[in-house]
RNA sequence: GGCCCGUUCGUCUAGCGGUCUAGGACGCCACCCUUUCACGGUGGAAACACGGGUUCGAGUCCCGUACGGGUCACCA
């Protein structure tokens, strides 16, 4: 064998919002190209013209840069097999069909859609196990094998609609190897005349992808198991062309996490959580918010799906896309449909939030706090202190835009406590302890956050109290709840004007309970 | 229904004939750490669909059954 340079395309048709399915396709393309040096095409399959949806390209494209999921050839950066968009290859495709009615592999059909349903109807009413248009029916319908040649010229000539069908032949085994499932054997009586070239003049699926595979010299065909039954036909097509066909690997299904299926659009909204990477607007205005806008970061989708019916050889979880194009294989795929787990989604974003440093995390908290709607202004929060702030909560949250919610305090002083936390930490003694911290600390010179908690250590120790019995209460009247990070660092920033008002409203709003 | 594909903890999975009293991760539970909540740490419950073979030996190979999935358009 050659030492051919690897070429695989992703092959989405633009219908609509790239399936999260389809993400994980594009994205086992993509390592796998990059695994072997070769190059990730985008190829648009876009030959129904009745399902055109305007937008869903530019979508792909967008969708596939915000996960670093970067083409080598595409219709948008071109490449030296273009066009990359079949309806631009339109052309081309009749040529191949008719070669192959010349060589007698494919002809002509002009059965109209009633004679078509008819026909079915009658190999219903006949018992027939596979009422198909092959090697048996096709002898009754309207086509040039049974029409004289004269009649079928006249035809086309009239212009009258037509098809072109591939002849299967009647007995032949079709077998190819598949690198996740092995040899696949399937006979041509199972298979039936499929249309190649349709009465509009474009290519069926079938043929553009062969011709279209062949001409840009696609060395891998790495699509999901939907794609399986119609391999068979693939193959025949390869052999009639005598073109050397690629290698295949029919990826599991992404299963839906409840019940039996695969995961849909329609399940993915009724379970909460997005099918899309990124938000998208349907023609109706329906939106389906994405991954990226829910809050989830790149790195995460793209560690979560490529665990998601593939494993490395060792018990590694955490993968950086060019550590999982080092590791990457096909024959480390798994066979069976993976029920997708949005719990773990979750807790693979929170890995990668985690990683991130307080810098990078800024531009999510402001998004948060924008969307908030509090009135206070981006403009306003002084950028060291958000920055302290988000290396603070990043550790506490699964989505970066959740800063904003769990911070909010920093910014907003508490108008009401959490009234559990007050019955079991707002005691006289604390109570007092604090009213007194709040007057020394108000005498005294600067403090930082260290500095505030040894003042108030001294304090509750003058008193015989540990500090461990004042902290929660004090964090109760400084925060207003009982969860949140490390108290002395939120001392340290909020400063000590603002725990000494924090304070003074506290005691003024719950007062000194009595002692029991 | 025909054809094709699949079946290890609730979920994602490791396992490529003996090292499996079946390993890891998510989730769940308990404990520890701790001024709170998280994080983290430790531990726990939890699986080879069933039945036949093959073999000295089967989660691992073969066959069957059951169950699940995919697909059967002038859609991709």
């Amino acid at each position: 064998m050659s030492q051919q340079e690897v070429r695989v395309r992703f092959a989405p048709s633009p219908t609509g919002g790239l399936h999260i399915g389809g993400v994980r396709t594009a994205l086992y393309n993509y390592l796998f190209a990059k695994k072997h040096e070769g190059k990730f095409i985008i190829r648009i399959e876009d030959t129904d013209q009745k399902r055109f949806v305007p937008g869903a390209e530019e979508y792909i494209y967008e969708a596939l840069e915000w996960l670093g999921l970067t083409p080598d050839e595409s219709p948008k950066v071109g490449g030296p097999y273009g066009p990359y968009r079949q309806s631009e290859r339109k052309e081309m495709y009749r040529q191949y069909a008719e070669r192959l009615v010349e060589e007698g592999n494919a002809y002509y059909a002009f059965d109209t859609e009633e004679e078509l349903e008819a026909m079915r109807q009658r190999l219903i009413a006949a018992k027939s196990k596979n009422p198909s248009y092959n090697a048996i029916s096709r002898m009754s319908m309207k086509n040039s094998l049974t029409l004289p040649p004269e009649e079928v010229k006249a035809r086309i000539e009239s212009g009258e609609p037509y098809v072109i069908r591939m002849k299967v032949p009647h007995k032949k085994e079709i077998r190819f190897k598949d690198h996740i499932r092995g040899w696949v054997v399937v006979h041509a009586s199972a298979l039936d005349d499929k249309v190649l070239l349709k009465s509009d003049g474009m290519p069926t699926y079938h043929l553009a992808n062969i011709v279209d595979d062949h001409l840009m010299k696609i060395t891998h065909v790495i699509r999901g198991e939907e794609w399986l039954p119609s391999a068979p036909i693939h193959v025949l097509l390869y052999e009639f062309f005598g073109w050397q066909p690629p290698e295949f690997a029919h990826l599991p299904l992404i299963l839906r996490p409840d019940g039996n299926g695969k995961l849909s659009k329609r399940v993915a909204d009724q379970l909460g959580f997005p099918i899309f990477p990124l938000t998208w607007t349907d023609q109706e205005g329906n939106v389906s918010i994405g991954y990226r806008e829910r809050g989830f970061l790149p790195e995460a989708i793209i560690n979560f799906l490529a665990l998601l019916g593939w494993h490395p050889s060792d018990n590694r979880e955490l993968f950086t896309l060019e550590e999982l194009i080092q590791e990457f294989s096909l024959e480390r795929i798994t066979k069976s449909g993976a029920r997708f787990d949005f719990e773990k989604a979750k807790w693979f974003n929170q890995q990668y939030l985690r990683k991130k440093s307080g810098e990078e995390l800024l531009p999510f908290f402001f998004e948060g706090l924008e969307q908030a709607n509090t009135g206070i202004k981006v403009a306003d929060i002084d950028k060291e202190k958000a920055v302290r702030i988000c290396e603070l909560m990043k550790e506490r949250i699964t989505f970066p835009k959740d800063i904003w919610e769990e911070a909010a305090f920093f910014f907003v002083a508490p108008a009401s406590f959490d009234e559990k936390a007050v019955a079991k930490r707002w005691n006289e003694q604390a109570a007092a302890i604090l009213k007194d911290f709040a007057e020394k600390l108000q005498a005294a010179g600067a403090s930082d956050g260290a500095a505030m908690k040894q003042l108030l250590e001294e304090t509750a120790t003058a008193q015989g109290v540990k500090i461990g019995k004042v902290m929660p209460a004090l964090r109760l009247a400084i925060t207003g709840q009982m969860a949140g990070p490390d108290l002395v660092e939120i001392l340290d920033i909020l400063g000590k004007e603002e725990v000494v008002k924090r304070l003074q409203y506290a005691i003024d709003t719950l007062g000194i309970p009595a002692k029991s």
